[in-house]
DNA sequence: GACCAGGTAGCAA
DNA sequence: TTGCTACATGGT
């Protein structure tokens, strides 16, 4: 086992792994202690994932972000919560605005993830029309049912399955597993990926719009899953999901930025979200708004 | 039993 | 292009 640690006072605007892994941005990581989304962690409990076949375990005390790992994950670690983002200076940066403002205030440390693409392309597919906790629950069955087992310190542990461990999946056997609808549109997804039709990696080389427009092509990605994929994978921090909560924000706080359509709509509050880290405005508006806190 | 949840595909006009 | 509507499922 290896292991390292970061001092998260050294970290500008802090760490806060619990609204960072639990605010409904990422499904690829669970705590060890228990379910996700019920109930706050303890300070002891780990968040673990799977990246490239290496098990990560992270978890803050004592003001010390620690980690363990079947690897060196000191990098991995750094780019999956995105450890080298100066947050206090996005905060400083954010646009004069009281929900904004109050979103940050009420979160304080929550930073952006950066989740392997496939897995977080998948799990968006799965997020139509669904809470939170049952997009973590259906998308851990996928690992459970499809991902290898790692075993690490006495416990197993499920990657999330690889395109091809995804395409042998039959429609019928994911909408077993509580896919409902979506389970043709994840069946679909993965045989274009693991045929090499495309890859939604390829997107990060393109411009914001494009780039949206690219992840369409994957079946059961619209304007909102492309725009879930580019902010919490693809480094485009400019991404405004349009959910139903944002969409109701706009109606109740930014009328005037709703011009009908998503990609004019999606411009108009863009842009009054502060533009280049719009999407880490609209992440703490979610989360707040979501959790009512 | 409605109503809702980080919407999208398919089709008509 | 834009505007419907069907689509699964579990929790409140």
């Amino acid at each position: 086992m290896e292991t390292g640690q970061f001092p998260i006072d050294d970290l500008p605007g802090g760490l806060d792994l619990y609204r960072t892994l639990e605010s409904g941005q990422t499904y690829l990581w669970h705590r060890d202690d228990g379910e996700m989304y019920s109930g706050t962690p303890s300070p002891e409990s780990w968040y673990a994932t799977v990246v490239d076949g290496d098990v990560i375990r992270v978890r803050t005390r004592n003001g010390i972000l620690e980690w363990e790992s079947t690897t060196d994950a000191d990098p991995i670690v750094r780019r999956l919560v995105r450890l080298e983002d100066d947050l206090e200076a996005i905060v400083a940066a954010a646009p004069d605005d009281p929900l904004v403002a109050d979103a940050y205030d009420a979160h304080r440390g929550m930073r952006l993830v950066e989740d392997p693409p496939f897995g977080c392309l998948i799990s968006f597919i799965c997020s139509a029309q669904m809470r939170v906790s049952r997009i973590q629950s259906m998308v851990s069955a996928l690992a459970r049912e499809y991902g290898d087992e790692i075993a690490f310190e006495g416990r197993t542990y499920h990657a999330f399955p690889t395109p091809a461990q995804l395409a042998s999946a039959t429609e019928a056997e994911l909408r077993e597993l509580g896919l409902g609808y979506r389970a043709p549109y994840v069946v679909r997804t993965a045989e274009l990926v693991a045929d090499g039709g495309a890859h939604p990696a390829e997107a990060r080389d393109l411009e914001y719009e494009a780039a949206r427009e690219y992840l369409t092509q994957f079946v059961g990605v619209g304007d909102k899953v492309a725009d879930c994929v580019l902010l919490f994978s693809l480094g485009f921090d400019e991404a405004v999901p349009l959910d139903t909560w944002i969409k109701s924000a706009i109606e109740e706080y930014y009328p005037d930025c709703d011009r009908g359509s998503y990609a004019e709509t999606s411009r108009a509050i863009r842009d009054r979200l502060g533009g280049e880290y719009a999407g880490y405005a609209q992440t703490y508006v979610f989360h707040h708004l979501r959790t009512g806190d």
